[in-house]
DNA sequence: GTCTATACTGAGATAGAC
DNA sequence: GTCTATCTCAGTATAGAC
């Protein structure tokens, strides 16, 4: 597990233990006592480390939230292979598999989910979540959708629409999931599982020669708006 | 122009200049330096004042910029119904006129705008734009677009549906344009007109009665998800 | 290259005097 | 309503041990 964000570049085997203790006592603390009112002198306390070590492997506190997301994002990638090999599911299933491992996966840490939106309004920033520095790991996320698409006959602009369509979905998805109280989040579940259902329903009536001019329409607008991968 | 926020409420004529006078300061200085070079020391020693006197009518930083978007959600609500008086417009030409003015009054101020997201993923900071503390800025935004809807003959769900969605739509552009690098984010701007030109369009597809049951399926889902005044 | 120990700065925020 | 003093904590700096 390689984790070699900003500056940091995993060395000796020793470091990578040491980097694991850290950033697993500050996961624990932050579900413990949130994540504003965790220090990094609590985390590096509970590592039995000095605050120095803290910073040499991390460069902030955000830091950290954002390599847990990245494990994240690595664990959703794996349970998304690993359920499309049996090649059992339909398009509507295989989304909505998608969709629901990633809530399945960040569950209990729907408060630590909320750091990661933290710098959505500020380009420049190292952490936020829809700047050039993320730029691999929200590549990545996108391409898990395109995954679950598989060869689904599908026309060429939906195809290249539908996997940023999707991902934009999934944020808005992980908003609704950080402020949803029902017990065990079923609303942002139901939501999940009917606004793809609704999805691939639609689909069947986009394909349709009907709606081909309003979806030339739609990519053009897209398109010139630089939504879409060139 | 009464801007009782929070635990703040206008008192003496006097408390009332200090205020305004401090909020001046900090724009100057936001618009100057950026939000987060600005200290609050800044702020109040322009203003002539000692640092708890600036803590005195706001209660952080953020509560500043808070104060600067309701009097900018005060001018633009002021915009529409001026521009709305004459009567001249149909129904796309209101809807692109609110999205345009709100973008130009933010024009200036599109990193200043980053900081409202700040708190978007943490629903219980009072500062979250989707929080309940906000809660009354945000049905006076939605208000906004209900009002650019006007008698137009629409069906009942599209009438309940439209003013939220449009919201929505306006908070996905607002994200847009803090990105926007483009000369007078004419990208965005696009982007906002043709959306707008597409919904109108398909809004006349949408009232046929074969996408009836279509529109049925999604109302009961915003429904069960919450997502739609009762 | 990995880490300790310690001290220091800057800034958000608060308490209590006036 | 305003000021002064103080607190806390993120983050930096540095010097050195191994």
């Amino acid at each position: 597990m390689l984790l070699n964000m900003f500056k940091y570049v995993a060395g000796t085997e020793k470091a990578e233990q040491t980097r694991k203790l850290i950033f697993q006592s500050a996961l624990q603390l932050f579900r413990e006592k949130g994540f504003d009112a965790t220090t990094m002198r609590d985390i590096a306390s509970l590592s039995g480390l000095a605050l120095g070590a803290a910073y040499y492997y991390f460069p902030s506190k955000e830091a950290i939230v954002q390599a847990y997301y990245e494990v994240v994002q690595e664990e959703h990638n794996r349970r998304v292979r690993e359920a499309l090999a049996s090649g059992k599911m339909n398009l509507q299933q295989r989304l909505q598999f998608v969709m629901k491992s990633k809530l399945d996966i960040l569950q209990n840490d729907r408060k630590l989910l909320g750091v990661v939106f933290r710098y959505s309004g500020e380009p420049d920033h190292p952490l936020s979540c829809l700047g050039a520095a993320t730029e691999r790991l929200r590549q990545e996320s996108i391409e898990v959708f395109q995954l679950a698409l598989g060869d689904e006959r599908l026309p060429e602009d939906l195809r290249e629409l539908l996997p940023v369509a999707l991902w934009a979905l999934h944020m808005g998805l992980l908003i609704l999931f950080i402020y949803d109280t029902s017990a065990g989040q079923t609303r942002t579940r139901k939501l999940s599982d009917g606004a793809l259902n609704l999805t691939t329903g639609l689909l069947s009536l986009a394909k349709s020669a009907l709606l081909k001019p309003i979806r030339g329409k739609l990519m053009n607008l897209l398109h010139e708006a630089d939504l879409l991968p060139v």
